[in-house]
DNA sequence: CACATTTGACCGTT
DNA sequence: AACGGTCAAATGTG
């Protein structure tokens, strides 16, 4: 477990290193003398080691049959679900297709078996079955409510995974360019082969802050942990200049590259409190669309929490350790302690479900 | 008529 | 007891 914790330290040591490095390089941009080149590197190497950790989780997550690539497991270990089943949440924007109201298609055939109003929610819960339950027995189930800082947007929480032959699959095996992501959402067990579509090898990480108020007493050092989002891709190449970040620390693929402003080109700078060189717009929710839903940004942030506490080990974690960090930056160049003893059985617990 | 949705009742868990 | 989840009768739809 002492092990486990300096696991934990340097990929925390990591990403702040980073954001105090941004910082930095703020702070020199604004002299204008400096070109910030030299730490523009080692924030990027710092960010692709992070990235490469991320790989590393992916690539045990592959060994599950049950935590598609993109998808992380609300519960680990079923710890206070139903064992055996797994559980994600998917964040859908209604389309100017399904129009506010839905019906949300995500490819499936379902049947609403139920709507219960939720405390402190303004807007039901939604319950569906998988419409083959009783012809092929499929026992995939969705829970369908609309967000609430947001009602356009759908929090989607899928239970288990289809066992069942999609009809319009049998029907229909054309797709039109333009349709092909939603397309790949159609097919049957699309969740279940997603981690085996390159095209679609993306992890998305989001902690908030604004979830950590779920998180129990022993978990409180996560107050004081900063919103961060990573984004990552198998198609990202070393190149790190297809990573972007906001000043929040949002990483995004190059796919939905945020646009990057800066005041010193762009006629009105943002009347920013706090001097920030740099304003880097996050992609709309229509280009987000679809991609967003890889991960509930919330859901994951506060299952995070709630899943690292109901460990039992996790009483003393994510303690930063000012003096570790995985990554070392040398003459330009950089490179990590990660090697194949790394070990991810940490407590925040990306590996799949114990049945 | 067959199937889907709605909705209040019921049940298990906390 | 309160809450979330499910059931099933009533109702709606094609």
């Amino acid at each position: 477990m002492d092990e486990n914790m300096d696991q934990k330290r340097l990929i925390v040591k990591e990403i702040i290193q980073a954001r105090e490095l941004i910082k930095e390089l703020q702070a020199q941009l604004n002299s204008s003398s400096f070109s910030g080149q030299d730490l523009i590197t080692r924030i990027l190497c710092s960010v692709e080691t992070f990235l490469s950790m991320l790989e590393r989780v992916k690539m045990k997550n592959e060994s599950s049959p049950e935590s598609p690539l993109g998808y992380v497991d609300l519960f680990p270990g079923g710890s206070r679900k139903r064992k055996g089943i797994v559980r994600w949440t998917e964040q859908v924007r209604a389309s100017a297709q399904t129009g506010l109201e839905g019906p949300l298609d995500d490819g499936y055939d379902w049947r609403k078996y139920g709507q219960k109003d939720i405390l402190g929610a303004k807007h039901p819960r939604g319950y569906y079955k998988c419409s083959h339950r009783n012809g092929q027995g499929c026992l995939a189930m969705k829970q369908v409510q609309r967000s609430e800082l947001d009602s356009s947007i759908f929090n989607v929480t899928y239970i288990g995974k289809h066992s069942c032959i999609e009809t319009s699959e049998l029907l229909s095996e054309q797709y039109s360019p333009i349709k092909q992501e939603h397309d790949q959402r159609r097919r049957p067990n699309y969740h279940q082969e997603q981690r085996e579509d390159k095209s679609f090898e993306e992890t998305y990480i989001n902690f908030q802050t604004s979830s950590v108020q779920v998180a129990k007493d022993k978990d409180k050092q996560f107050e004081s942990f900063p919103s961060f989002s990573i984004y990552s891709t198998t198609s990202m190449q070393p190149n790190v200049g297809n990573c972007s970040e906001t000043k929040d620390n949002h990483f995004f693929p190059p796919s939905v590259k945020p646009e990057i402003h800066s005041p010193s080109l762009s006629p009105s700078p943002s009347p920013s409190p706090s001097p920030s060189p740099i304003f880097i717009s996050t992609p709309t929710a229509s280009e987000s669309n679809y991609k967003m839903n890889h991960i509930e940004g919330y859901n994951i942030g506060e299952d995070l929490l709630q899943t690292t506490a109901d460990s039992h080990d996790t009483k003393d974690q994510m303690i930063i350790s000012p003096n570790v960090s995985a990554t070392s930056f040398v003459n330009n160049s950089c490179s990590n302690l990660m090697d194949s003893s790394w070990d991810w059985d940490f407590p925040i617990d990306f590996s799949p479900p114990q049945f």
